[in-house]
DNA sequence: CATGAATGAGATTTCATTCAT
DNA sequence: TATGAATGAAATCTCATTCAT
């Protein structure tokens, strides 16, 4: 709470002045980050576009993960962020049951929707018939979520510059 | 460490007679997790199997995530061991470099092999020669780790039902 | 800690408020002291008195050296402070290599002054031209603190009554 | 005793086979250094020299206060020791009323020793019968203490080079 | 005589929180 | 709204001493 209080210019107590506690303080930013990031994916998955174009969009998303996440979380103060965001999702999570049910149903409703518009392209004859369409709704999901992981873990491959690549290898192996 | 000590049944300063400091002792429990970790990942990575039971195995250890882990750290005692599997790698990067420089190096070293074996298996006429092998080698391990993160993440899918499922996608797709 | 914090009677965190950690304390207060003593010294030693008078003033300290002492500290709580005060700068020497330097800058300035004095006063005629100068001033000045030194070491002796013995039997050596 | 047993290679239990307690080994390095310096000083003391000889060789041990000072502690690992000295004395006396009273005697018995020496002297005709001897005795003490000490806390100035300057100033002053 | 491995008691320090103003 | 100065509770760490062998 110190290091807040004088990264932001003011003293503790008038950080109790608006926050009950600190652990109020920490899910408040916890809530504004999910429903930033809530908000921001359904509109690339629920948006009308063709199968093709919506994988090109998610791939797409990591060939600028930084400036995505600096978006979401209003700081761009550069390299150590998208850890420090997975840092604050893993210690929601430990705190409070709500923050764990939250994400838990954002990545639940990813799926589903994903899933549902690859059942539909394979019906208009876009991707083929004989993959799992649940499964490789949950594979685009966790490729993409664990290449960001590896973009923190792994800094010595760079993730941007094999987005397309990815993205290619993918459409190559489903397509119809 | 007063909860540690209890737990092992000795008192603080016997633990302190046994490590400088409190972060030697969690760094102790990080070397010995990573040690594992490399040297089972590496008997899988480096065996001398056909590629497609390579990935076969890559995708089979899905299945049983949680004995994995629990192998891993001497430890089965449940539920919240992934989720503290993570908690413990990020607070080892954030609190060691070299922590930090192991996980990168593991990495790099675990996709170099595996896009290796790719390339081999493309002269070999196994996999499809319009695949980009490096960007599939990361591919497969993001998918991976993606899904581990999300077992953790999105408790409501079941990956482990979806482990079979993903592996025939991604074999259907790359097959020459 | 404990036991300043009772005797001032607030709580050991508020210590921590005013003071980064014991040591920085220690040094606030060997500091303060040094302040205090040089400023007395050196009101005594810059004065513009005939020599005779200021060897009289400063054997005359040894007369009432409790007193001097409590003056400094600030505190005049009897017997033990005299014996405490040189803890206190052995200490200070031992832990911080700046207390080591101001005190012997200090010890250094009184010689130096000191027999500047009695060079001029060997000019004027006043005390004789045989005796070493340097080594006179220094000479007074361990005796002086000889005698405070075993004021505590050999309290059987009383020094306070010995001073004027002291000082008639300097004079009477150097008189011209 | 951590320190202590790793220095003297050994281990701490085997300390106190040997030694009751911290405190009883403190003491025992206390009285071993009590004793010689005891019957050191006494040598020279109760030598029956000319009184002249007798503060020639006083002063004289300023010569070599770092050599003594080795041998009366059987350690010559150089500058900290006379430091350290001091520290074991006023260690000394804070812990145990006997050493104080020790000390005490000590310095006791050598200034009447020294006293009467001066007191026949006068009667011999060698030292002007105006000093007041006893006076005299404590202020050679004191002198030979304080530039001790000095030669601690004022390292810039060199006494080993001053030991001789003091005792022709001394005998300058008292000489018949 | 000696040791590796402890321990009880307490020292220093931290930190979320609050009081008085 | 805001602050300087605290505080209760607990965390990390130290150290003289001892136990079991």
């Amino acid at each position: 709470m110190t290091d807040i209080a004088k990264q932001i210019g003011i003293t503790k107590p008038a950080i109790y002045y608006h926050f009950e506690s600190k652990e109020a303080l920490f899910l408040a930013v916890v809530d504004n980050f999910l429903t930033k990031l809530e908000s921001w994916t359904l509109s690339i998955i629920e948006a009308d576009i063709a199968i093709k174009d919506m994988l090109q969009m998610l791939f797409g998303t990591l060939k600028d993960a930084k400036g995505s996440i600096a978006m979401l979380t209003g700081n761009n103060s550069g390299n150590a962020l998208e850890f420090h965001t997975y840092v604050l999702m893993f210690e929601g999570i430990k705190l409070f049951p709500e923050v764990k049910e939250r994400i838990d149903a954002f990545y639940t409703r990813f799926i589903h929707v994903l899933a549902e518009k690859i059942k539909d392209a394979q019906a208009q004859g876009e991707i083929r018939s004989d993959i799992h369409a649940d499964a490789f709704a949950f594979q685009i999901m966790a490729a993409i979520e664990g290449a960001l992981l590896m973009g923190i873990l792994n800094t010595t491959t760079d993730i941007e510059s094999m987005a397309q690549d990815m993205f290619e290898n993918t459409w190559l192996g489903v397509a119809a």
